[in-house]
DNA sequence: TCCGTCGATGACAACGTAGTCATCGGCCGG
DNA sequence: CCGGCCGATGACTACGTTGTCATCGACGGA
């Protein structure tokens, strides 16, 4: 701006008057320093202008587990329109599985003085939460809870969504149902695990035996798919992506009776699969906008008291979920 | 830093001593103040430390056309490893279709001072790029070129995996090949189109109505397969994700004979679907990677001449591409 | 004992910007 | 013709931090 001001003939606070669109400046030279401005390639330091100002950066930051994914990445992309529309900046962080990462992104963003956080990652326990995250930095719980419901927290309906797979199945005419999740170290696993006992406790269907988490590569997942088999097992339903993925990939490889399917987390291709997959659709969109909002109410009302919304899932009923003694359905030909 | 040296009983400097880890201060005084800043909660402000030190921001830019997408979430979930490993942070905004938007976002960050600039959104002319980008900021173009070759880009070899795309079904067998291609305003449409015409000629393959760009919803991509079947073309190539899919769906409802189908890009679900989709898979992290590796070296060394790099495809060989005459290949039962 | 040296510390300025207040010339009404 | 007022502008300072340099006490060697 001292260099502007010099070739506009004019001092360093008339041009910041100028970048600013300050009234009180003749037009003339208004024109004299945009002239210098575009002279010189000016542009204004926003960093400097924020600290002199005083006030927040306008930008937030979002922690994740794993930028790409398609569930993670429609979050992404909804926090950062909503961001944009209210003319803030995201600022992105994968933990990678480390919880250790994790937490040197949320010191990292705090000291850029980010307004707000987005927090996601699924490992990261309460304490590196707590130890990382200076109590006076908003921040949201995206799709975890947190422990002492403390900090505001966006969940999707994992039981809900799980309850309307298993009743769909159930109302199909379906007694034994397994349930094949990921790890058991992701909360949501075990959440959508024990929505899944608690669902088919209420039905009064068995559950000895029917459930397998974690064991998702080929081997352990055969030997839990055979066994069920065995077992009488007609139906499955899938806690996430990776658990759904793994099943249709051992159904393609092991043809014979398909046993009814509903996976929980929308896929891009669920109606183009053979047959088209039955799922619990999660709302990315919903979840990350939400987030956002709750972010930006605590940034406007630090006393708010903490909230918890629960985002709705909703059961897109495709062909892989029919009767049980209906034959597999595969496309005509 | 003030309320932290009064607190310590010492003077501010050595407060910025200790918080940086500069030698020469007694370890009782560090001690001190190390206590004074945990009682405080004390963090240091990075953007005035930046601007203190005249120093770079450690934060680089993203501008993408659309977060989510898997092409384009695999290419950010690279850079923001790069990025994090070389200790900077990634800011991220997406064009959304909107090339103003997507200038609005260069210049926001260029004015948050980042050290560099990655530039994806697929819809921006140039014009919009040289009226908004700084010449001084570095840059990197990714799966798109600069019109005038001035800045550094990272491209997919489009024409190469389409080259290989078409090689692969003419060995097979096929002379009718036909392309579906998303909407020509997309300059890696345009690309496969002529990777995929040099390629026809080359082999003498006719091409003649064997092109359709931009016509991907239901009636329109009907009209161009019914024109292909009564034309006799025997294999399909689609140009990407959206197209691959559209295409998929297509098939799904209306059964009968099945064209080979080649599709650009890789799906998650490729080798699930029935049959599995012969992809060309475009290297995303690789992209990414090397994006993050050539902005680095700019900014290291501003007086680099622009280059450019074109990153491998893969053809990933399924089921979905077999010679012309075999019958449809389905999963045994 | 004196001086040079060294370790520890603090005072001050500056990074780029914007708020506050003073200055200055011209204009109006009396 | 004069005092007050207003529009336009600039000098100065502060935002939170770090680089530079000065200060000050202690210590070792001559």
């Amino acid at each position: 701006m001292v260099d502007v001001a010099q070739a506009a003939g004019t001092s360093q606070k008339t041009v910041s008057r100028v970048v600013n669109g300050e009234p009180g400046v003749r037009p003339e030279t208004v024109e004299r320093v945009q002239r210098a401005i575009a002279e010189l390639g000016f542009r204004r330091h926003d960093g400097a202008s924020h600290l002199r100002r005083g006030t927040s950066t306008a930008s937030i930051g979002l922690v994740l587990e794993d930028l790409a994914g398609s569930f993670y990445s429609a979050v992404t992309a909804a926090v950062e329109r909503s961001a944009r529309e209210r003319g803030y900046l995201l600022l992105t962080g994968s933990a990678d599985g480390d919880p250790e990462r994790a937490g040197r992104l949320v010191q990292a963003f705090a000291a850029r003085r980010v307004d707000g956080l987005l927090i996601a990652p699924n490992l990261v326990g309460d304490e590196v939460l707590t130890a990382n995250l200076p109590p006076d930095v908003p921040a949201v719980l995206l799709d975890r809870p947190s422990a002492d419901h403390r900090t505001d927290e966006v969940l999707s309906d994992n039981a809900g969504g799980i309850a309307a797979a298993v009743r769909h199945l159930a109302g199909q005419g379906h007694r034994r149902i397994a349930y094949l999740g990921d790890d058991e170290r992701f909360w949501t696993s075990r959440q959508r695990r024990d929505g899944f006992l608690a669902t088919c406790a209420e039905l009064g269907l068995p559950t000895d035996g029917l459930v397998s988490l974690g064991a998702l590569d080929p081997v352990g997942l055969a030997a839990a798919v055979n066994g069920w088999t065995a077992d009488g097992v007609t139906a499955v339903v899938t806690g996430n992506n990776r658990a759904s993925v793994a099943l249709l990939h051992h159904l393609h490889e092991h043809p014979g009776p398909r046993p009814a399917h509903v996976g929980f987390d929308e896929l891009d291709l669920a109606d183009v699969l053979d047959p088209p997959l039955t799922t619990v659709a999660q709302d990315a969109g919903g979840i990350g906008q939400a987030a956002v909002d709750l972010l930006f109410e605590r940034i406007g009302t630090p006393t708010l008291p903490p909230r918890s919304v629960v985002v709705p899932t909703r059961l897109v009923v495709r062909r892989s979920s029919p009767p049980p003694d209906a034959a597999p359905v595969r496309n005509a030909r």
